[in-house]
DNA sequence: GGGTAATCTAGAACACGTTCCAGCGTGGCG
DNA sequence: CGCCACGCTGGAACGTGTTCTAGATTACCC
């Protein structure tokens, strides 16, 4: 399930492996200072060492880029926190804390942040799939903190998508400064209750 | 409270207000038909009767434009509203209807409504405080449809701003077709059930 | 009414995302 | 080995948001 981050495409030689990985990781480095402005194709290309073509032949545009940048950094969270999941008995609180987690992951690099969560919430329909994924990575997050013994019932189900929906808007708000951190967990505190409904 | 567009600016003359409204009558026509991509800043500017850089000096960008634009719509929303309340005696039940109703009323126009809230969310920092009046406007929504006799409580306060996430969220999701408007009532159901808690 | 500062206009110019093209390697197949 | 298809390269070119400039117009104050 980690795998598999092209399902449709024809499978990729070593090489095209490693183009894909340098262009994912200079976007991150361009990113993490100057945020989304500071991703320039142009310069994404040259340092990773290909031609401008190239780099639109494996991410058809910039925010297609941003977000599969998106999708490995929350995998490398998701990974971390099966690793070491959050401890406590309120499952509400649990999930409350592993969003707050993965938060301050983002925090460490909030020009990082910026640039990835900017090119979420622009992308258009020609997006969809991939926004779709990184979605799908998000609410497995919450179900995981949830600590699940049988499948989850559709309140939770429900409850789920709006603190999906609660970490997406609050993270944006926080992003653009309207909110600080503080006010984030309270929120986040606040969705969870839908849990022990 | 519904007046006050710019606090800070010297008032404007007739005849600037009339530009005001002529740019933002323009880009809402604009959007449309053709959404975000088809306000281009020079189509606005020459079918508004303005000069390039007028437009700029009345929205430093396209994307105060069009958040501007959001406010604009979203007051008249808020007028229907006042004018004809929801009916209902649970008031979680209210506030969920209310924004369906203002859900139904972005879906009239769909390009128009796409324009809008991907300027919003791709606002930057340099936007933040038009930003935030929109986001103002819209917890003014739900606070009437809550029908309160009394100030908020703290809680009811916390559940206002998930409710807002939510709605926020959705209208994201539904716009870019990854989610349907039934799913978005859930959604909204959902959170609405913060209020009576 | 005259002077002056602010505003508006027309248009060029610039930046960056995106597209396109001609030619060069390269890897697989007869 | 020769050939072909495909991917890659370097670079030009285009579209649209944004900035800038020089001059015309307007608003305001005395």
């Amino acid at each position: 399930m980690t795998t598999s981050p092209r399902p449709t495409a024809p499978p990729l030689t070593e090489r095209q492996e490693a183009r894909r990985r340098r262009i994912l990781h200079t976007a991150a480095q361009l990113a993490s200072r100057g945020g989304f402005e500071a991703v320039q194709m142009r310069e994404v290309a040259e340092l990773a060492g290909v031609a401008l073509g190239t780099l639109y032949r494996y991410f058809p545009s910039k925010v297609h880029l941003l977000v599969a940048t998106m999708q490995d950094q929350l995998q490398l969270f998701q990974e971390q926190t099966r690793k070491h999941p959050v401890e406590g008995d309120d499952p509400g609180a649990r999930v409350a804390d592993t969003l707050m987690r993965t938060f301050r992951g983002l925090q460490r690099e909030p020009q990082l942040a910026e640039a990835m969560v900017r090119a979420l919430t622009f992308a258009d329909r020609s997006v969809s799939a991939e926004v779709d994924q990184v979605s799908r990575i998000t609410g497995q997050l919450i179900l995981d903190a949830m600590g699940l013994t049988e499948p989850p019932t559709r309140e939770q189900l429900a409850a789920v998508r709006v603190i999906e929906h609660t970490w997406h808007s609050a993270l944006v708000t926080w992003l653009s400064g309207r909110a600080s951190i503080a006010q984030v967990r309270i929120d986040l505190e606040t969705a969870c209750k839908l849990l022990t409904l």
